[in-house]
DNA sequence: CTGAAAGCGCTTACAG
DNA sequence: CTGAAAGCGCTTACAG
């Protein structure tokens, strides 16, 4: 029914070995065939069958990525960057979506594993050890991105998180702001610990007390965003300034100000880590971490493919500088 | 090295054939020997090689999806229930990006043929038609979704563009905008088109005239938008209202609006197709037409796991009805 | 520069 | 209920 190496050989009257090293550029065939292989290639129509080759070679050139909530713009321009430098070097991606939930990870690994991936980036929840633990111990090589694993020392590439919330802290600390609420993800995220961690040297720098009440964890998301601003907003004394760790939670709090009429940078100050919406950006109006998330995407496979080829090679951890961008949410400019 | 049925056959004595039935519940295996299995399987830690499986049996559980721009938040949502609805059937799915590039469209079928996926879901350009053909005929089972393709007769999950458009137009003209511009993607894309003819149909029924000034045709993506409603609002008689046929140029159109100091909806009405980010919705800012996408993404699963079981079945193109949802945008609530 | 043989790890088709 | 044989479509390893 389908047409194989074997027609192709047939057609051009070699043999199919030399019809695969045609086609795969491996090893010498002579110029006078390979014109002849390829006029049976296009006569038969023939397309290369990629399950045979993965099974006889045993590399699929298929690599996966994990990560843990796709309806967050930064993963879905660190999905894309991962997806366009793959694609460049002739893998290609599955995507997988835990939405933060280690059993969904877990199940994806089994099928991952099943299907014989090259490897795979892996944007780790809070529970991914036993999961990973399972890849090493079938020799899966795999890259994490944004978040390193306790306890495990595997290539990583992350952007510094902990510089991030210093400087965006200090920038409020030093335009004048005394009351500052962070409101972050679970303290078990490292992103998470390392912007409360940043949040909290840049109070000690500045020689500011901490007040433990106005330290937010909960989740990565809108919902807890609005919530825990809410709650902050309607609270006396209020804040004069919020930090949220992530965009999602950022959102959230600008949706609980504008329910509550609170404007911004009027009566409370914002900043956040990533990039909100372009019609809040395109007016500077968040002050804002940036996170090189294309860069990561990009560096991530690089390390991977990397790794491949050289499985020996030092294990490589790589924090990435973030850029503060200064909008007018601060009431400052 | 790795462990492989074979020897999960020799250390509980069975064949493997008996232990390939076992594992795919495939055929007959008494209990105890299915036990036995069970042991073998763990005490060796075997992962079934599906490369293995997919060759001999000619089926991969590999479906793709092929849409044009994920930074749209309609595919995100399309994407995420694609991959949903194939998980839990089983199958994996390649997500593929193809930025309304044919040539990448086209050079992503090639790859996906040589990979011998089970069957796609396409999102397709406007010039799909010939990599559609080459699916077609290798016999590679697809259907479209949110787009049709002009001369292919071939399963299809869309949602109402024509009537989302009329009603949406309509509620404009009903609450006595006068001069109300439309800002759309090509003409070349169906939901574009569609979208066009609903609006002009609208006008038709109300007594209204069609100036075709007011009619802003280019691409769906935020910077079109942003073009055109900056030229249309700095005209002179300025439109009363815009319509914006995607959620991106919607983005465009409050940043122009903001840009020009105009405030919706008291200078100007603005209501868009898709949902826009929740710190807009939540306020019930935006009137929106408001389209299926989670249904879309399930169902078009459903009509091609349909389609693989039975290829000879009718082909069905499906359109689901859209929802407006009122909001604040026009002036009248 | 080219080819005959073997084999990747499964499932199918047939037999008992 | 179980198994021996064959084969999916390639690439590897060896030989010439």
């Amino acid at each position: 029914m389908s047409v194989t190496l074997r027609d192709v050989a047939a057609k051009s009257g070699v043999s199919s070995v030399t019809v695969s090293r045609a086609l795969n550029n491996s090893g010498y065939v002579s110029e006078k065939v390979r014109q002849r292989i390829a006029v049976a290639v296009a006569e038969l129509n023939y397309v290369p069958n990629s399950v045979a080759s993965s099974l006889r070679s045993k590399r699929t050139r298929l690599l996966a990525l994990l990560l843990p909530d796709i309806t967050n713009p930064f993963w879905t321009t660190v999905a894309r960057s991962v997806e366009d430098a793959a694609t460049e070097q002739g893998y290609a991606v599955i995507l997988c979506n835990t939405d933060e939930d280690p059993s969904k990870e877990g199940r994806y690994i089994e099928l991952l594993l099943r299907r014989r991936i090259d490897g795979l980036i892996v944007g780790p929840t809070n529970e991914s050890f036993e999961s990973l633990k399972r890849l090493m111990q079938h020799g899966v090589h795999f890259v994490l991105v944004d978040r390193r694993v306790e306890g495990l020392s595997v290539d990583c590439v992350k952007s510094d998180s902990y510089d991030g919330a210093h400087q965006v802290t200090r920038h409020l600390l030093e335009t004048g702001h005394k009351r500052i609420a962070i409101i972050t993800g679970p303290m078990t995220v490292p992103t998470s610990k390392d912007r409360v961690a940043g949040y909290v040297a840049a109070h000690q720098a500045c020689g500011s007390a901490i007040n433990d009440k106005l330290i937010f964890v909960g989740s990565y998301c809108q919902s807890w965003g609005f919530k825990a601003a809410s709650d902050l907003l309607s609270g006396n004394p209020c804040p004069d300034a919020i930090f949220a760790a992530n965009s999602l939670i950022a959102l959230g709090v600008l949706e609980a100000a504008r329910t509550l009429n609170l404007r911004i940078p009027d009566d409370i100050a914002l900043v956040s880590f990533d990039e909100l919406p372009q019609i809040i950006v395109a007016n500077r109006f968040l002050t804002s971490v940036i996170q090189p998330s294309e860069d990561m995407g990009r560096l991530t496979i690089r390390l991977l493919l990397d790794r491949l080829a050289n499985p020996d090679r030092a294990i490589q951890e790589i924090t990435l500088p973030v850029k503060l961008l200064i909008g007018t949410s601060c009431g400052c400019s």
